[in-house]
DNA sequence: ATAGGGTTAG
């Protein structure tokens, strides 16, 4: 009889089959042991205890939590209440190898038919909550702990303060630390790396020397644990203190920790250094090769990370790992090398990389990056499955492209697709909102940061200011910028700049004074902040004595854009001959850039002597920007040299220095209106070009002449009248006096500087429509009130 | 131990 090969006689035969594979990790033999138990055995070897015991080992060991789950299942209730040991093996397995929630269901089913759980047991359930970001079961398993007296145990303990860390509660798992009554290095090691992942640096080092003084030697683990966070804080010193202590331990011979000082001292921006550990190492796995290659990426040389990836592919064999391509991919986007991306992309895909979302997340970054908007778009369209980096990096992709409208839709759509934003995401989204700004959304933005807790970080904080600063809220920036708990240099420079563009220039100055006893060092970008705060104020004096002062008093070289600001404050200012001297006796090569500021000066001031001159530089230095041109073209058109007018359009056209097209926009409810110069494709077009045509009537009535310099075409005075007419910046503002009620400010944006006959007439329009007209344009705001502009005409 | 998204100026 064939049940008779089933007899009880033949199962130690099976168990030590099922031993040997369990050994070896054997899923093949162990599942043809599994399925001949099946057909010849019968049920009562089937539901043989030890048999099951055995087969859900075999599973879990070739770590198939599922299948062994399912042997599991199989085991007689009474039976499986003696069996603590197999319960803690199935808790870890799906603490391992997810899915975690099972892990967490099967410690819940452990407690509920009344097994009282180990001290082997909760560090695994704890590591999936871990696992899954699930706070609230961790606490509550925490409460289980505490009630079952195993809070004094170390190893328990130590899993507590993994979880909490993990979970970002540091506080929380400090304090389970200091309560510990007994702690080894392990337990440190985990407060450590706790610190170390949170960007702690201070209190990840003070604890590594508290365990010192406490007798406790930190291990290799502690050293692996604290080098990333000396690296992220470019803390050379301590770096190589540790470095030294690892010399003299002979950790250096460690892989990890060798991984881990190449990394920080790449981190450091010392290639030198990373380079020497990286060849001094006997042994180099995948993650030593990864860390070099980001070495070259971080310290600019490129060509050596592309030579490494065939070098590894050489030495080692076999296909690079993931993380080293999308770290040379990092590479491209710095080089804004396009084709080697491209290049890098296919191979990927080749390699099948196309589901890893950390992959695909930097393959959109760099196409962003490398200004690809389209590229970035579309790939990030394909993605089948996007999370919220995947939503960042489109979002500030496209701000950084000028795509502000579209990164304000992606936001929204992201959070129709149910992907929470993050603090990352919103430093694209407020930035978006300072571009266009768009202050409805900016204050939607502000209010979810502060219910997430975004706003205790100052990056968050300085957005925000900048934000308010671009939707002209002076007052709500300043208010973000007094309440920060804690302000660093962008803080300071994102408020110095609001100042300089709403035209106080006294106020940034005081504001700098206030920084200085505030103890914070200037940088560059606080005096070009400054100096162009001077020259939208035309604080002549004042921006002379700043020039000279950042390097004197504060070792800060001016540089081209210190030169930009400060040629621009005096020629503004009428100072030509000082401006052009400044430029002939700086330092370095002027480029045509300057120059331009300073052909813009003598348009201003109707220089033509000087303004030939300077143009016959920029000619000789190749125009670098459409602005060159269009001020050569401005200047022939003034002095009605049409035929050198139409030659540089001609020339402009060829060398592909196309002008952007000016355009203007208006926030109304939240909806944004731009148009263009002569645009009709608005719904209510014929509505604003009668309105615009009825206060054109008026406001001739009042004195106002079309001032048709404005308008570089050879055409009759009346067609120039109609051209200045349609500008964007007077069509969107028409528009906001039809659409918003009459107690409404008026706010339009402008992506070019404003023009000067909208500059003027604007100034009629206030007066007629008796509102209050603020526009924003690339360089600063005016505010328009009873026909006057808060710019003093220093813009 | 390596790895994807980020603020200020011109």
């Amino acid at each position: 009889m064939m049940r008779n090969r089933g007899t009880l006689s033949s199962i130690d035969g099976y168990l030590q089959l099922l031993e040997t594979c369990i050994e070896s990790k054997s899923l093949k033999q162990g599942k043809i042991i599994h399925q001949s138990l099946l057909k010849f055995s019968g049920e009562d070897f089937n539901s043989h205890s030890l048999v099951l015991d055995k087969l859900t080992r075999l599973y879990i060991s070739c770590k198939r939590p599922q299948l062994a789950h399912r042997v599991f299942d199989k085991i007689a209730q009474p039976e499986r209440k003696n069996k603590t040991i197999l319960w803690n093996q199935m808790i870890r397995a799906y603490a391992w190898d997810g899915p975690f929630e099972k892990a967490v269901d099967l410690y819940d089913e452990m407690v509920d038919s009344g097994i009282k759980p180990t001290k082997y047991t909760y560090p695994f359930v704890l590591k999936a909550c871990s696992a899954m970001h699930d706070v609230e079961t961790g606490v509550k398993i925490h409460g289980h702990v505490k009630r079952h007296n195993l809070d004094n145990d170390v190893y328990v303990c130590t899993a507590l303060v993994n979880f909490y860390v993990k979970c970002g509660c540091l506080e929380e798992a400090r304090e389970v630390f200091d309560e510990m009554l007994e702690r080894d290095v392990v337990a440190w090691n985990a407060m450590v790396s706790g610190y170390s992942l949170n960007g702690m640096y201070w209190d990840a080092i003070g604890l590594v020397l508290e365990m010192q003084r406490r007798g406790l030697e930190p291990n290799s683990s502690t050293v692996a644990a604290i080098l990333p966070v000396i690296g992220e804080a470019s803390m050379l010193k301590e770096g190589k203190s540790f470095h030294s202590f690892c010399l003299r331990r002979g950790f250096d011979r460690d892989v990890v920790v060798g991984t881990g000082l190449l990394d920080m001292y790449g981190k450091c921006g010392l290639l030198v250094y990373a380079r020497r550990i990286f060849s001094s190492l006997a042994f180099k796995n995948e993650v030593t090769w990864s860390a070099v290659v980001g070495a070259c990426v971080t310290c600019n040389s490129m060509g050596e990370s592309f030579e490494l990836l065939g070098k590894m592919r050489k030495e080692v064999g076999g296909s690079p790992s993931p993380v080293m391509l999308a770290t040379v991919v990092r590479g491209c986007a710095k080089l804004n090398d396009l084709n080697m991306g491209r290049q890098l992309h296919c191979y990927m895909i080749k390699l099948g990389f196309s589901f890893d979302f950390m992959v695909c997340n930097t393959l959109v970054s760099m196409y962003a990056k490398c200004g690809s908007r389209n590229d970035a778009i579309r790939f990030f369209e394909e993605m089948q499955a996007k999370d919220s980096v995947s939503y960042s990096a489109i979002i500030s992709g496209c701000v950084q492209n000028g795509y502000a409208e579209e990164a304000l839709q992606l936001f929204h759509k992201m959070q129709l697709a149910g992907v929470e934003p993050e603090l990352a995401t919103m430093m694209g989204f407020l930035p978006a909102c300072s571009y266009l700004a768009a202050l409805q959304h900016g204050v939607c933005g502000h209010g979810y940061s502060i219910v997430r807790g975004f706003t205790a970080d100052i990056s968050i904080c300085n957005a925000l200011i900048d934000m308010y600063n671009k939707c002209g809220k002076m007052d709500a920036a300043r208010h973000v910028f007094n309440r920060m708990h804690e302000k660093d240099v962008v803080s300071w420079n994102a408020m110095i700049v609001g100042y300089g563009i709403h035209g106080l220039g006294k106020e940034a100055i005081l504001l700098f004074q206030d920084m200085q006893n505030g103890g914070y060092e200037p940088d560059e970008i606080t005096f070009i902040a400054l100096l162009s705060a001077c020259s939208h104020s035309g604080l002549v004096t004042e921006g002379k004595h700043l020039f000279s002062v950042m390097s004197q008093e504060f070792n800060i070289a001016p540089k081209m854009d210190h030169y930009f600001c400060t040629v621009d404050l005096l020629g503004r200012a009428g100072l030509l001959d000082e401006a052009h001297k400044l430029i002939t006796t700086m330092p370095f090569e002027p480029d045509a850039h300057l120059w331009n500021v300073l052909l813009a000066a003598c348009r201003i001031h109707n220089n033509i002597e000087l303004a030939e001159e300077v143009s016959e530089k920029i000619q000789t230095l190749g125009p670098a920007s459409p602005g060159n041109f269009v001020l050569l073209y401005n200047l022939y058109t003034i002095a009605q040299r049409w035929h050198d007018a139409a030659n540089i359009r001609i020339q402009q056209k060829e060398l592909g220095f196309e002008k952007k097209p000016g355009c203007s926009w208006i926030e109304v409810n939240g909806i944004f209106h731009g148009f263009v110069g002569g645009d009709c494709s608005h719904q209510e077009s014929s509505k604003i070009y009668k309105k615009l045509e009825e206060l054109m009537a008026e406001m001739k009535r009042l004195g106002y002449a079309a001032e048709s310099q404005f308008v570089y075409h050879d055409v009759d005075e009346e067609e120039k009248e109609k051209i200045l007419l349609y500008h964007s910046e007077k069509l969107a503002v028409a528009y906001g006096i039809i659409s918003l009620k009459p107690d409404k400010p008026i706010m339009v944006t402008k992506n070019l500087r404003v023009c000067g006959d909208c500059h003027t007439a604007l100034k009629y329009i206030t007066i007629i429509a008796k509102r209050e007209i603020t526009v924003r344009d690339t360089s600063r705001f005016h505010h328009f009130k009873n026909g006057t502009c808060s710019c003093g005409e220093f813009w």
